[in-house]
DNA sequence: CCAAGTATCCAAAACGTTTTGAATAAAAAG
DNA sequence: CTTTTTATTCAAAACGTTTTGGATACTTGG
């Protein structure tokens, strides 16, 4: 492995020279400057990543706590939001540091990856109402990026998507077309999107005056088979659901298979809005027949949420750093009428 | 941040002895361990991490490449994998460093991360027939496990799952019910696991005396919607399919909802056979009808990866570290005996 | 021609560990 | 009582960078 000595001797100059040469100081003459990067690019230099972070005492690493077991988000969005991350980092040649952990050990290992000076920042998702790991964080004086948002009087950044919004704008379109009795397939309830949601969902039902109804919201993962059961679930009730609000791509395939296993037809006796995280392996609009969806992508807040902790690292102040994106709904075949409830 | 230093003045020991106490060396007593391991418990002292693999030359850290782009790799297959290695890196203390790339940029990715000190090892999975990346870590004499296989005389460690066996078991089981219309819905061509498996599926085929039909295999990426265009040829052709098998749950979504659009019954009129990897999120056992499966779990494959790096870190043989998994095949209820061909 | 600036280079210190080689004291062996 | 062994400790070097605070030589301005 080629070091600094050893260009230094190839050039007869210092060590000292090499670095600042490489590292682009004006200090140094333009003609040794190409000398040095020709020499570097010649020998195949690479600076020692661990010396130059024991030195400048920066990791130049972003961390991102990873659950180890089962958990609340489905596989597909953890992917979708990493390589958003690397697609970010790699553009500022920071690394990314996977940090698993499993049940109630992840502020554990939070405190592990900072004291070892791993990490300069970490992001953090999977929020809750009240996540301790924001206060923890700003105690530590550890630099942090959200995805999502919880109820906190601490400043911190975020990127998060309009969830209020999508529970209403889905709640909206499905009552324009007359539809009274809509499932909402959401998310655990001390999650922060899923409250919002619901939010956004019963502020369009008052909007029309019509009366809330506990039974017609569940709270699950959003897994197919929670999608399956609770579309039956509404499906059963004395006055059962016309349409179906689902939180992801995932239980959506579950109401769809409880849809068809009715007997029922999308789009005609029951319709269906989800949201959809964009996914390479399940498009709502090569579904049959369309899926009407509320969309947003992983990927970029990913993307987003790596910029923005690089931003901070960067020294731009925390309230430049939060971000709520709007979120638009694409209307397809999914979604038609209220059947006559005769 | 509390150090070697501090420890060593609050104890009035020196530096050495603080560090040979925490790392357990034998030349320390007992009782002077005892009151550095309290007063480093009390002060919180963590190793700066940096700190350790500049002097030590190891990283300990395990590396994945992780594609920033759309990939020919289902996300969710790429999260779980992840959380297994994470699983087991966790026990060992080992870091999981996620390398980003683009393209075709892989292989200069893993440079930069070997040249610089990064990782001692790799993970490489997405494996091709004639991966170019196995004769490049091989030559630079980095130590790397590959989940999967590829052709290559060099001797590498791997972790596998038997794709030859799911091929030839679900087909063998398709053909035990008299099905002699067989379509295959397999991955890219020119990958490892899907050469392997149509070999399986070409070898129940022979064993039973019936000519292979390239009309009824489909190489493509394994999303949903490859599942429902493929199936819908093979149903489409003058001797239609009326059995399926996928190489997914992602086609196998898409296969059944093509099944279903052509007024057909899973398990009656088609039957389907799908290889899962295991996720929550989607259980081929609460579909309706319950799906027939060949099974082999993505995140035992990342535990098992990840404890073969290490493994091989600690001196291991390469020849130890090879491990091909049997797959077994779930019988339920979407296998039925094949309709008469009128 | 001198003073002050400017451009260019470098030796040495520092970052926080691990490890080597030796020093000391106490115990055991002769 | 001397020598050898054993147990315990430590000072110093090393890892490969970055950064500080000069040093040197050359320009420029007066």
């Amino acid at each position: 492995m080629v070091k600094l000595k050893d260009l230094a001797r190839e050039l007869n100059v210092s060590i000292t020279t090499v670095s600042r040469a490489l590292n682009g100081f004006s200090d140094v003459n333009e003609e040794t400057r190409a000398r040095v990067s020709a020499a570097a690019e010649r020998l195949g230099y690479r600076p020692n990543m661990n010396a130059r972070r024991l030195v400048t005492g920066r990791a130049h690493t972003i961390g991102l706590a990873n659950p180890s077991e089962s958990s609340l988000i489905h596989e597909a969005h953890i992917a979708e939001f990493l390589s958003g991350i690397g697609e970010a980092l790699s553009e500022s040649e920071y690394d990314l540091l996977l940090i698993p952990y499993k049940q109630n050990d992840e502020i554990e290992r939070y405190k592990r990856a900072i004291a070892s000076n791993r990490v300069d920042a970490l992001i953090v998702g999977s929020i809750f109402l009240n996540d301790p790991r924001i206060d923890f964080l700003h105690k530590v004086g550890m630099p942090f990026v959200v995805h999502g948002r919880t109820e906190t009087a601490l400043p911190y950044a975020f990127i998060d998507i309009d969830n209020e919004s999508v529970g209403y704008k889905s709640a909206i379109a499905l009552l324009d077309k007359g539809h009274r009795r809509i499932g909402l397939l959401n998310g655990p309830a001390d999650m922060t999107f899923a409250r919002d949601r619901e939010l956004g969902y019963r502020r369009a039902l008052a909007e029309r005056g019509i009366a809330f109804d506990s039974a017609l919201t569940d709270n699950a993962m959003m897994a197919d088979a929670h999608g399956f059961a609770a579309t039956q679930r509404f499906f059963a009730l004395k006055k059962p659901a016309t349409a179906l609000i689902a939180g992801s791509m995932a239980n959506a395939i579950g109401a769809i298979r409880a849809i068809r296993t009715a007997g029922l037809m999308m789009g005609k006796h029951v319709s269906l809005i989800a949201h959809d995280d964009i996914f390479h392996f399940l498009k709502p609009e090569s579904m049959v027949p369309t899926l009407t969806t509320t969309t947003s992508s992983m990927r970029a807040a990913g993307h987003r949420a790596a910029e923005m902790a690089i931003r901070l690292l960067d020294g731009e102040p925390v309230e430049n750093l939060q971000q709520v994106w709007d979120v638009e709904l694409n209307e397809r075949e999914s979604v038609g009428p209220a059947p006559d409830q005769g």
